[in-house]
DNA sequence: GCCGTTTTCGGCCCGACTGTTTTCAGTCG
């Protein structure tokens, strides 16, 4: 599948125009149909002319350009862009506060060409003097590299999402704030954030701004205006506050949800009505009369569309969606019926069934899958034949006498790094669920690694592939697979995937996740809990699915317990 | 570079803040 290498190609066209000083607008154009060939869940490979065309954001010219890229692996304009603009000069526009205009100039006034140049120029002060440069410049440059270099520019939502509710519970406090939101991609729920945007209503912003920046979480003030201000916390992360009135606050929350692309679309749409989107309301363009903004919902509805939620506003076909009614009924954290990848005291859990059993009753679930891991993986404590035969014995007494909850019996299969499972047929076929999951030889080849992946797949008695990237977001890198190949064999043997709940794996992600249950796959949310407290990252789960456009129906852990067993080893019977 | 319920050419979302200017360009979201 070619998508993601056409997509690079076209971010990387897009960013050697931003230097060269082009259109803003065909530089967006790269863009867009960039992010729509990444999302797509067919290959661009296999589509026709006439196909490419149906895709949003591509004329003619892109429709050539990826049919020149499939037919030679070269895309010429972008080869001689590349001799252009030099290598590394791309990497300044990632500075924050540097963007391409100050990066050309820089380029073509003292030849800087990557950022380390770029550091030492600004801290020998030979920035100072360029035209509209001067010691302020110069500072931001260089606290936009070490901001780089603490490798703080996305930070996961779990470590955010508490920082900002803190902030907002703080701000609460003060009587002159009469609303206050989480906005942003923090509210999109993305797997991982650059900053934290908050909104508030107020009648006196400026008493606002004030206990703002003065919060015991600060740092650093970036900067401070009148309406808006940005903080520097103690952890690293960027807090931007906006204030806006009341009546605008809906307006000004849609606005400071984005996704940007998502805003674009909709002004756009609301330019063609004769009306006009900003954050303060939406308005009729002729006479500037206010239609609405008090309530979000107050922008969809004068457009003419359904409420969207946040976790679609991409600009990755929601528009479209809603525009023909077909909108997704997302999944909720209420939905979800039983936690299906838990380890116990047995493996490298820290609690015993009853323990569990407990907190899982007490989330309200219906039943829970004990999934400890198997004997290879000796650092977790992995179970030998022996100890599963055992676990399984004490689960089935338990069981008995246990009413309205059930605890199911399963394992963690470790996918060995030559592809066989950790435990024979005869051993699996005795479980109620079997999840594999690979654990070694992360370094293997992409062929390797898919592979691997393949053959447990293949096994009739995996139900499901867990965490099926190994990533460790800032930590660990996902390891190389043709995750396109993987959901077409997952499809064909009815296995589910799962999406990890654990807020550094969180893996199928949203992206794969959209293509995975367009091609008709199903999916588990689990939280791979080894501390009781784990169960709650299930609602991260849940928000990286609603990200994927799930609804209830795609995820099994929604079903009653009776026929989510059946469905689990349906592939038994082939 | 895309796109069309007024358009196949001429538009393309909209505003806040900073730093450097002396009215605005650049950057950001």
């Amino acid at each position: 599948m070619k998508n993601q290498e056409i997509a690079g190609i076209f971010n990387e066209i897009a960013d050697l125009l931003e230097i060269k000083g082009e259109n803003p607008f065909r530089i967006r154009a790269y863009r867009r149909a960039a992010q729509n060939i990444e999302g797509l869940a067919k290959d661009v490979a296999g589509l026709s002319k006439e196909e490419l065309l149906e895709i949003p954001g591509i004329g003619h010219d892109l429709a050539d350009k990826i049919q020149e890229y499939i037919t030679t692996g070269k895309i010429k304009s972008h080869e001689d862009l590349k001799k252009e603009v030099p290598e590394g000069l791309a990497a300044l526009l990632t500075v924050p506060s540097l963007g391409p205009k100050t990066a050309k100039l820089l380029y073509e006034r003292l030849k800087i060409k990557d950022i380390d140049e770029l550091e030492h120029l600004a801290r020998e002060h030979k920035l100072t003097g360029l035209p509209g440069i001067k010691d302020k410049t110069e500072e931001n440059i260089l606290r936009g590299i070490e901001m780089i270099k603490r490798g703080k520019e996305r930070q996961p939502l779990s470590r955010v999402l508490p920082i900002a509710s803190d902030i907002v519970t703080h701000l609460k406090k003060n009587t002159h704030v009469e609303k206050i939101n989480i906005a942003g991609s923090l509210r999109r729920s993305k797997d991982t954030v650059k900053d934290i945007d908050i909104l508030a209503a107020s009648t006196n912003p400026h008493d606002v701004m004030k206990a703002f920046v003065h919060l015991p979480h600060v740092k650093e003030v970036l900067m401070q205006g009148p309406t808006k201000s940005s903080i520097i916390t103690h952890e690293g992360i960027q807090v931007d506050l906006r204030v806006v009135e009341d009546e605008s606050f809906g307006a000004a929350l849609a606005y400071f949800t984005g996704s940007k692309e998502h805003n674009i679309r909709l002004r756009e749409m609301a330019v063609k009505k004769g009306l006009k989107i900003n954050e303060y309301g939406i308005f009729r363009e002729k006479d500037n009369k206010k239609l609405g903004g008090q309530d979000e919902n107050d922008v969809y509805k004068i457009l003419g569309l359904p409420y969207i939620p946040p976790e679609l506003r991409e600009d990755t076909g929601e528009v479209e969606s809603a525009l023909k009614g077909s909108l997704p009924k997302l999944i909720e954290l209420k939905d979800i019926k039983g936690d299906l990848h838990v380890h116990s005291k047995q493996s490298d859990g820290s609690h015993t069934f009853e323990e569990l059993i407990k907190a899982a009753r007490d989330r309200g679930y219906e039943y829970i899958a004990i999934t400890d891991h198997s004997k290879g993986l000796g650092v977790a404590r992995g179970l030998s034949e022996e100890r599963v035969m055992g676990e399984k014995k004490e689960i089935e007494a338990i069981n008995k006498k246990l009413k309205g909850f059930k605890l199911i019996m399963g394992i963690e299969v470790d996918i060995r790094s030559d592809g066989r499972m950790d435990f024979s047929d005869e051993v699996l076929e005795k479980m109620d669920i079997v999840v594999a999951s690979i654990h070694s030889g992360f370094r293997q080849s992409k062929e390797q690694i898919t592979k691997r992946i393949v053959s447990a797949m293949k096994n009739p008695y995996v139900s499901i592939i867990a965490h099926p990237t190994g990533r460790l977001i800032g930590e660990r890198d996902p390891y190389e697979i043709d995750m396109d190949y993987i959901l077409k064999i997952a499809k064909e043997t009815e296995t589910a995937m799962e999406i990890n709940a654990y807020p550094l794996r969180l893996d199928l992600n949203d992206i794969y996740a959209k293509k995975a249950k367009e091609l008709g796959i199903k999916f588990v949310i689990s939280t791979d809990t080894h501390v009781i407290s784990q169960f709650d990252y299930m609602s991260y789960g849940v928000s990286i699915a609603k990200r994927g456009w799930l609804e209830k129906e795609d995820v099994l852990n929604t079903m009653r317990y009776d026929n989510l067993i059946k469905v689990l080893q349906r592939k038994r019977g082939k």
